[in-house]
DNA sequence: GCTAAACTTGGAACCGGTTCCACAGACGCC
DNA sequence: GGCGTCTGTGGAACCGGTTCCAAGTTTAGC
């Protein structure tokens, strides 16, 4: 029932090829050909099928973009970024959220064959060698923002750099008993940047002669509830922490309202810093570490287009 | 260079139409042909493009979801329901966020020609008769979430009876004195859901007998800041409200720092209700409306599916 | 042993675009 | 006037699947 191009051109009393020139501006029609068309194709209410069109030029026209936990204040400001820059292209978002290692696998896998999308920005998942190859073989271009490999081109921040500076500035605020609230040191995902932040931590405290008692490391599931009971557990120690380096904002606020819980205010009894800087931070008063979220999205889709258009492969960082 | 089904059908001895039906499982297929065919597509690692599939088929095999505003806390939930369906089903979700009213109408435009998505969520966005049309008699299924159309599916809550039982709760704690916080009458999308409650706040003060003091209606922007500033034109009136109701949580928190900011007890010295029941509302103890909002997006991509399916478009509420 | 029905199968046509090739006609040049 | 070039155009082939139809092979029934 739709209108086609075939339509179009027996309308228009010329071939299919002269609608698709003119469809595609191509100089090598005379413009009273081109008018009459034109008025056809407005006549007629005829848009061209993205489908036959993608078939054709042997192109998806949609970028996939792999996040896990996609709610997560973090990866929402990423996908800002990045669909900002989408929808100034002629690319179509597709959104594959992960939540588990089986499903993770399954769209890795899935976004490895041709045809399924010109490009694929893939957020804060580790993929194996493996996964790496199929993409590889598969001609995909695949852009990592907050993971990297070796052999692709990757969006990250220093996330050791970043608990440094957290740590430091702990320290020049007097402190010397600093404790760490993060992710399990194995999650399902790998994740690395709670432990590259701890990493950071563990470097400050050495390059200022400050041991770190281990009983200050505190770690499990990722989320407000979870890092609320590990700061009460902090502060039931004998000798509690004056200062406490969250590895999320996230978790931070879970520290915030141990404290309150007890009474304990923050920051004159105790100190605590975040990671992220989300929207809420700001309100809350935390001091925080900030990362650009919003920009990481929109240059990983730059690298993307840049990489699906030269064929030149230059893994970036 | 990549694998066809006409490879496929070469490197088994078959012909095209048999390799499809072992692709689409079609029983009239011996078994002995089909373990044969199985294994030449294991073997050549063969997977059929999507692409082509869909021209075939004539279905797009996705589904566009168009959101306001998608990083807000709200709308993010929504699409969680959202994605958790679509992941399960054979199709792609696509994502379309609008953030100015051009972008809007393109994105309108855009979805409502054949072969673009096979069916299209809108959330928050009132669709004008024109739309509707379009889509209509483009033939692609719409469901709306959070407005309503009189010839479309919607997935709406009551905003007047919330906001109706969230002012009867600040009155049965004894308030009359009673103000309300929300986005401004007219937005550049027509927004309803602040409206609407204030509605059910308005009938509830008329059911209580009470008068409602036109200065204690503030609107302004959608925001913290905003509404933070709101709470102080507030609360610096001569006869300042005892409670506040902000049209979402959002807002509610711009209310908690502008009483923090005079130090001024919540919710000893005022009171403070939201709207949504965000993550964050419980942590900073905001009493709040429950919204389902992953139901919501749940609901609305299994009514999508069966308009999909069902040509009879019953448009349920 | 013959015919009808059931089961398998191959392959052409089709989905709706793009692009390449062939060709007609206009034009310029010697 | 003949020839090469350039412009504009039509249409076939192609992208990679699905599906329908025709035909060949079994099986069943009498």
């Amino acid at each position: 029932m739709p209108v086609t191009i075939y339509d179009v051109a027996k309308e228009a009393g010329v071939g299919v090829g002269t609608v698709s020139r003119v469809l595609n501006n191509n100089p090598r029609v005379s413009n009273e050909t081109r008018q009459r068309v034109s008025q056809v194709i407005e006549r007629l209410n005829f848009h061209p099928s993205p489908i036959a069109q993608r078939l054709s030029l042997r192109k998806t026209l949609s970028i996939g973009v792999l996040a896990v936990y996609f709610t997560r204040p973090s990866v929402v400001e990423r996908l800002r970024g990045i669909e900002s820059v989408i929808a100034d292209s002629e690319y179509d978002l597709m959104v594959y959220n992960v939540e588990t290692p089986s499903r993770r696998d399954e769209c890795f896998r899935s976004t490895a064959s041709a045809n399924r999308v010109d490009g694929l920005i893939v957020i804060s998942l580790a993929p194996a060698d493996e996964d790496v190859g199929r993409w590889a073989s598969a001609g995909v271009p695949v852009v990592l923002v907050d993971t990297s490999h070796p052999t692709l081109p990757c969006i990250i921040v220093d996330d050791i750099g970043g608990g440094y500076s957290a740590t430091e500035h702990l320290i020049k605020l007097g402190h010397t008993n600093i404790a760490f609230i993060g992710d399990p040191i194995h999650t399902a995902f790998n994740f690395h940047s709670s432990r590259d932040r701890f990493e950071g931590m563990c470097r400050a405290l050495k390059d200022h002669n400050i041991a770190f008692n281990p009983e200050y490391h505190q770690s499990g599931e990722h989320g407000r509830e979870p890092a609320r009971l590990l700061a009460h557990r902090l502060l039931d120690l004998d000798d509690p922490p004056t200062a406490i380096f969250a590895a999320s904002d996230t978790q931070a606020f879970g520290v915030l309202q141990a404290a309150k819980e007890r009474g304990i205010q923050v920051p004159d009894e105790l100190s605590v810093i975040g990671y992220d800087d989300v929207e809420m931070a700001e309100f809350l008063n935390l001091t925080t570490v900030h990362q650009p979220l919003f920009d990481s999205g929109l240059r990983s889709v730059d690298m993307l287009l840049q990489s699906i258009d030269n064929t030149d492969p230059s893994p970036a960082r």
